[in-house]
DNA sequence: TACTATTTAATTTTT
DNA sequence: TTAAATAGTA
């Protein structure tokens, strides 16, 4: 057998872990280590050298794009498609496994995947419908509360209120919710994972079956497994399984939302004799970089301990720059994408990084002023959007009448006179006798209702049951299009005024398209209908659709994850921004933001720039800002600061060391103030109206007598007092 | 029912 | 500031 292909351009870590012999294996990859690499030769090699059968491989991802890109470069790799070998998302594999054995896991044939913004609607109502107080119970904290105790693999009747009323009040919350679910036949995606957990946990014999089927377990960004997750996994690896996991404790970010860093040291005992490979070779960054972030990750507690070289060249040092507010920090960056793409650059190899989506304004304005083309990452996907979903609740209505989610969603939308009361009517109703809107929508228009509200019901009923009658023999794409224009939606948005109705419309016929391209997967033996909706539940699609044009990346630092630029800007560094507010009071939460830095330096390749603004204008309010206590972590060895042109004298370097910006604040306040008259070389004479900022970049805006009002930076203008 | 005024709060996101 | 949710009005 000739394994060149697959050993190849490998350094001796990545070899070693590729070649391990068939034992539990934790692969610490430093960020551009070759991690997806890695996994990538490893199932090779297990298919092609150790002839294990692509049957006995299990492979897991947490998004569905991982998922693609493995199995795409594994067969590119082997040369032939591999059929039959199980990569996917947690969540897609758990579908996978629900909809195999729906009986054994207690659920209806038909049943049907919400979204976390179908499960936030379905609680709105649960509360509404309890009628507690809605001040006290925020929908959103009973969303949080329910998700975490899924995440952690914890059902209702586990949990112990400890005689804490509000405890006890959330957990029948919890129940209550359950029940719904139960009764609509409708699984949120915290509830894919944990009934995939309890079905193999109560079927032995199905556990055996997946056990002895899957001899080899890989797992990818293990960093970010989730307690039920991390369950899962040990249940099927049993005792004659061998999992070999890949991940980086510096890069784990998602402790908020159940991951645990702790499962790579859980995993060394869990599985004695594991082995451990570290992969600290870097091909992405320049020395500069990696000594930054190694630098700053050094801060943290408890790691595991590594640090990213490259044989690469050390490259140019990162560049700091102390903006004089967020605008002045915007401009900054579009002056230096300018300067990027005069040299003969792509647009599309920048990449402006923030913390928080809100800090995107700013920088898109001055983007815009300077007609260079960007992209916003995160925001809306495609399946998220009203009308899809409007579309889609139709088609799962018409697959499964009990859908209540989906049923108070287009119940009157379009408006066919069924307001806020009769549906109220129906709610009650279904609540007296357990059963699902459409029953007892069904039950109440022939007597209870009166005239005109039952003849809205029922001709709503009616129009559900023509289209399922109508559709029931078309291929997919016909039903979708059959349904987008006998619902109604298509006139409904034709009315709604401005552009929006318009591109709603276009999104619409999209989804006919969306259907059309739709191939359904043999292996799965679902109804292609039935296998779309929850496609469309699992995948939602790509951020943004337009992405070919070249253009300037614009991404918080959590969706930059994975990803890689030539030139990237920290855009925002300062203490409460990042670190958030929220995060410096506690420790875990700091090392956690001190991570994310870390993930946000190592995307860079050649060119780093960290900016920060000394005054910064939030929720409305101006504000002074310390630069971020990340910054001054960086060695100044690997720091070059960037000054406006002109030559400007800084008395002290500040970061790191928290307070003197402020002082810097007051210090701005020197000798200048308002109604101070004040002479220019070229503009005369004039008065002074506001002044804003401190040191270097202290600005006035002067009233000249001839040459009207402007703004002039202090550093620069050379005013005279009079 | 739909539009308008007022209040309130303000990370990070995938499935 | 601004987006979203709620309350009030036509």
């Amino acid at each position: 057998m000739d394994v060149t292909p697959i050993l190849d351009n490998l350094n001796d870590a990545q070899r070693q872990a590729v070649t391990l012999p068939n034992e539990p294996a934790l692969v610490i990859a430093g960020a551009g280590s070759g991690k997806t690499r890695v996994l990538v030769h490893r199932i090779a090699w297990l298919i092609d050298v150790e002839g294990v059968s692509p049957n006995g491989l299990l492979a897991v991802t947490f998004t569905n794009k991982a998922a693609a890109e493995m199995r795409g470069r594994v067969e590119q790799l082997l040369g032939i498609p591999v059929r039959n070998l199980w990569i996917g998302t947690f969540h897609g594999l758990a579908h996978r496994l629900l909809r195999r054995h729906y009986r054994e896991a207690k659920l209806p044939q038909n049943f049907q995947i919400i979204d976390s913004d179908d499960q936030l609607r379905i609680i709105k109502r649960m509360l509404k419908s309890l009628d507690v107080d809605d001040g006290r119970w925020v929908p959103r904290e009973v969303q949080w509360f329910i998700n975490g105790q899924k995440d952690e693999g914890i059902r209702p009747q586990h949990i112990d209120d400890e005689g804490d009323p509000d405890k006890r009040q959330l957990v029948s919350f919890y129940s209550t919710y359950e029940e719904i679910c139960d009764r609509g036949g409708l699984v949120d995606f915290a509830e894919l994972l944990l009934r995939a957990h309890e079905l193999w946990r109560e079927n032995p014999e199905l556990l055996a079956h997946y056990q002895r089927r899957f001899q080899h377990l890989l797992v990818d960004e293990f960093q970010d497994t989730n307690a039920i997750q991390y369950a899962w996994l040990r249940l099927l690896a049993g005792k004659t399984s061998t999992p070999f996991v890949v991940g980086d404790d510096d890069q784990s970010i998602y402790r908020w939302r159940g991951a645990r860093v702790e499962h790579i040291h859980q995993f060394q005992k869990d599985f004695p004799g594991t082995r451990i490979i570290k992969l600290e070779q870097n091909y992405r960054s320049t020395g500069m970089i990696l000594n930054a972030a190694n630098a700053v990750i050094a801060n943290n507690m408890g790691r595991m301990g590594k640090n990213l070289w490259t044989d690469g060249v050390d490259g140019d040092p990162i560049r700091l720059y102390a903006a004089y507010n967020e605008r002045d920090e915007a401009d900054f960056i579009v002056a230096r994408i300018r300067d990027w793409v005069d040299q003969g650059n792509l647009r599309a190899e920048a990449a402006v990084l923030y913390r928080s989506n809100a800090q995107s304004r700013v920088l898109e304005e001055g983007l815009i002023n300077a007609r260079i083309p960007y992209r916003v990452y995160g925001g809306l996907r495609f399946f998220e959007r009203m009308e899809i979903k409007d579309a889609l609740a139709y088609l799962r209505l018409i697959a499964h009448r009990d859908d209540d989610a989906s049923f108070e969603r287009v119940v009157n939308k379009p408006t066919r006179g069924i307001g806020a009361r009769t549906v109220e009517m129906i709610r009650s109703y279904a609540r007296a006798n357990a059963c699902s809107l459409w029953r007892a929508a069904g039950a109440i228009a022939s007597d209870e209702l009166n005239g005109r509200a039952a003849n809205a019901v029922l001709s709503f009923l009616n129009l559900i049951e023509r289209m399922a009658r109508d559709v029931e023999h078309l291929d997919l794409q016909d039903k979708v299009d059959h349904v987008i224009q006998i619902s109604g939606l298509i006139e409904f948005f034709r009315k709604e005024k401005g552009e929006a109705g318009e591109t709603r419309i276009e999104n619409l016929n999209e989804l006919v398209s969306a259907a059309k391209g739709f191939e359904p997967d043999p292996a799965e033996e679902m109804q292609p209908l039935d296998e779309f909706l929850a496609h469309a539940a699992l995948e939602a699609g790509e951020g943004q659709a337009d992405a070919w044009e070249d253009c300037v990346q614009l991404m918080t630092m959590h969706s930059a994850k994975g990803l890689e630029f030539p030139l990237v800007f920290l855009s925002g560094m300062e203490d409460g921004l990042f670190p958030h507010q929220r995060s410096v009071s506690d420790p875990n939460g700091l090392e956690e933001e001190r991570r994310l830095c870390y993930v946000g330096i190592t995307r860079a390749m050649q060119s780093l720039y960290i900016t920060h603004a000394e005054q910064r204008r939030m929720h409305g309010m101006e504000n002074f800002a310390i630069p971020s206590r990340f910054i001054g972590e960086v060695p100044d060895e690997y720091v070059e600061e960037v000054r406006p042109k002109v030559q400007v004298s800084r008395p002290v370097r500040s970061y790191g060391r928290p307070q003197t910006s402020v002082a810097q604040a007051q210090q701005a306040e020197m000798g200048v103030h308002l109604g101070q008259r004040v002479r220019h070389g070229k503009f005369g004479d004039g008065v002074i109206l506001n002044y804003e900022g401190q040191g270097p970049h202290a600005r006035v805006e002067v009233n000249f007598e001839t040459a009207g009002t402007k703004w002039l930076v202090l550093s620069y203008a050379n005013l005279d007092l009079m």
